[in-house]
Parts: C-alpha cells; structure tokens; sequence
DNA sequence: CGTGGGTTTGACTATACTCAACTACGGTGG
DNA sequence: CCACCGTAGTTGAGTATAGTCAAACCCACG
C-alpha cells in the first residue's frame, strides 16, 4: 500500500542491504534518515529493560520507515531476514527544503504507519490467542510478499517475533496454531510454511465463538 | 505535544465546538478536513460488528487528528466530553497547493499520531491488567490537561471508556483499581478524580513483580 | 551425520472474563 | 432543599484462558 508516487525528488540517497538481525538504527540513536524496503522484511520494535521484547510492526517491499519529528530513534528497526532498501538522507524538518512534495510523501508514509499501528492495536484488542492469531494470519494474507498466490502463507518472521508482535508467548502462539490446525482453519506445513484452509471466514458470534465450527 | 509552529497558513479554518458524545466523523464518512482540540477530549474507535469498541486514542487541547491518506474515514472520532476545535479544511492530497509549511504540519501532526498509537501498543502488551492500568494512569500523569498539579488526575472519560482503550472489561479495570488503591499507588476520590500516591516508581524485576510492594 | 536452537507439547498455576447482585453517584423533579 | 430514580461503578463467585516451568521433538545448519 505504501510508496505510490513518491520519488522524493531531489533527496540524496543510496541503496542499502542488511543481513538478518542486523540493528537498521537502534533506540536512542539520531534521526537522519528514512528507508523504504525493496526485497526483504524489517521489524520495528522496542527493547524492554526487563529484557522483553515488544515488535511494533512488521514492513514489507514498499513500504517506508524511519520518517519521525523526534531527533532520536525512539525505537528499534531490525531486519527480520536478508533485506534491501533504499536509504533516503532527509528530516522531517528539512522536508520543505525539497518541496512540498517531499513532505506530502513523507506525510503519506506517516499515514500508512498510523493506519498499520492502529490496526495492530485493534488486533491486540482481540482478547482471545485465538483471534489474534486469525487476525495475524488474515494481516499476513493480504499482504503480497508473504502470501503467495492462492491462501499460501511464506512467513519471513519467527514464533518469537509473531509472539511477541501479537502479546503472546512462544507456547501459547504454538498451542494456538495446533487448535486452528485441528480445525481445519490452517495447514502448518513447517513453521513458516503455511496454508489457509477457511476460503470464506467463518461467522462470528457477539461472544467471539465460532457459529460453523467444523 | 503536537501543534508546535504549525499555524497552517491559508487553509481555510473555523471553530466548531461538540457536546459530550456527538460523534465528529464517523467511519465510512467522506475525509476533506481535520481538527484541532482547543479544549476538551476526543476519543478515536472502531465499533466491531460484535457490538464491541475498541478505542484507539484519547486526544487532548493541542492535539489534531483527522489527518489522513484515505479518502473515507476508517475511525470514527467522538467527543468524550464538551468540546471546541478548530476544523481545518484541508486534506493530505492537497497539501502541496498550500506550499510546503502545510505538509509538514500535518506530516508532523500525524507523527504524533503515530508516536501515540505506539505507545499504545506497548501499553496494550503489558500482560496484566495491572500493568496496563499503571500505564494508563503513567499516560494520563504526562497529559497537563488532565494532570492538575501535583499527582491530581482529572479523568474526562469514563471507565468503560478506559476499559475498551485498554482492552480491559470494565469489572477488571475497577478490581485494579480497588487493588492498586490497596496498595496505596493511587486515591480513587471518585471515579473520575484520582491522586497518585507513589512519589517515585516501585522498582520491577524481570517477571514484573515489585521488589518494594509495600 | 551430529549438533543446537527453534518449536511443540505437557502439567500446573495465575489471571481475566462472565454472569449476577449490590452500591453510589448525579441529575431531575417535587 | 430534599427525595427519587436511573445509570455508572463496584464487588462476589465460578469458569475459561493464557502464562510459567519443564521436557521432548524436529528441522536446519555445520
């Protein structure tokens, strides 16, 4: 969804690529520049002192990060796998130095990342393990670079980062995945290979349960 | 926090002011301006299907919201109390017409936004309700207009409206309540005037648990 | 082929939700 | 000004669900 018709003309820029778990910036670090991702997959996330972990989101090719007022990195962007990007040196603040244009671009990114935070927050208010994992596969579903072609899932990311995307913990993430196996929702080929079963999602109920269980 | 410099220039504004529970915009609805809090309190949700709300936001005097890509608005927004703002009307596509300075407020604006949604994120991971009530009274310390001075909290919304912002049923967040109160962390006067007790913040261990519980 | 970390499963415990009743506050009208 | 009423808030008991600690499994890597 994101980087339709911005070029960010005028900015400098370069193209970077960085190995899996490679710290992209780090928390507390100064704020210069902005990347979009071509190939690959970047977490944002931020380190609790109490050594938990707590992943924002997760970015794909296309989309655009580390645009921000704050001169320091309030929080962490690491690359989940193997990733690509392309490095644009440019502020916020400096953005009118480049035109309107610059500004909107950056504005629209900004957009993108508040809409994919504020899904993300509706998805964690799903009480149930259950429906925030239903809610993470649909997420990985609609996005083109995991899902590839019809309901399969390639996902770049571990249990951990999803349990700790999701609130949850590794255990309680796995047993999740092994009931809506058992009904039929999903096929766990192996941990990152999936395949989604339920072709029409499956009426709710006001309390959350399931009317069609099958 | 939001609105430092940011006068938008030559958009075209005027004051509108909401009693408690009007509804601004509601999701669905057409997105052609946006809004700035003179004094108040807005509250971004989604109503689910189920019935249920899942409140994404609550926004203070300074504050602007309704910035966004979309055409259509994918939030409603509600006053929680009486209301004035101030309605720019302006949208992002049109941003650049009114030069750079506009962008970038509004890029700016929805920086803050994004920074807000964060936090919530993190506040929504604690695990416990206790953790995430400590982070809403910790949220609403830091907001002036609702922090009267010393330790005093003014509480505009309700406590179902902390319960769907935090994900919390409305029996558990005032079991939390009553138990921090037993714990002398906070002074419930009333339900909506509150007085933090602890000077300086208990000391966490790893597994959460308070080293000083006193 | 062997090793090791990520993943899954098991048993038990702690915590939040549900349903229900009770209480207190605020607003209205006499 | 006081009494009443309705709504919001609190408390209680029982149940469901996720966390914790621990061990087994399995795939990927060397």
């Amino acid at each position: 969804m994101a980087a339709q018709g911005r070029d960010f003309e005028g900015v400098n820029r370069w193209r970077i690529s960085a190995p899996k778990d490679r710290v992209i910036y780090d928390e507390g670090e100064p704020a210069s520049a902005f990347y979009q991702i071509e190939t690959g997959c970047v977490r944002l996330q931020v380190n609790r002192e109490d050594g938990r972990r707590q992943i924002l989101a997760f970015l794909l090719p296309g989309d655009i990060f580390g645009v921000q007022c704050d001169p320091t990195r309030r929080v962490a962007a690491e690359a989940v796998v193997r990733t690509d990007m392309t490095c644009f040196h440019a502020s916020l603040s400096q953005a009118g130095a480049f035109g309107s244009g610059a500004a909107v671009g950056m504005a629209s990114a900004l957009c993108d990342l508040a809409s994919g935070f504020a899904t993300h927050v509706m998805g964690l208010c799903h009480a149930s393990a259950e429906s925030r994992v239903r809610w993470f596969l649909g997420w990985a579903a609609a996005q083109g670079s995991i899902s590839t072609g019809d309901d399969r899932l390639e996902l770049p990311m571990s249990r951990r980062d999803i349990a700790d995307f999701l609130g949850l913990t590794p255990e309680t993430l796995s047993r999740t995945f092994s009931r809506l196996e058992a009904l039929g929702e999903v096929e766990v080929q192996s941990a990152r290979r999936l395949v989604l079963r339920s072709k029409r999602r499956p009426v709710k109920r006001r309390d959350g349960r399931r009317l069609d269980a099958a």
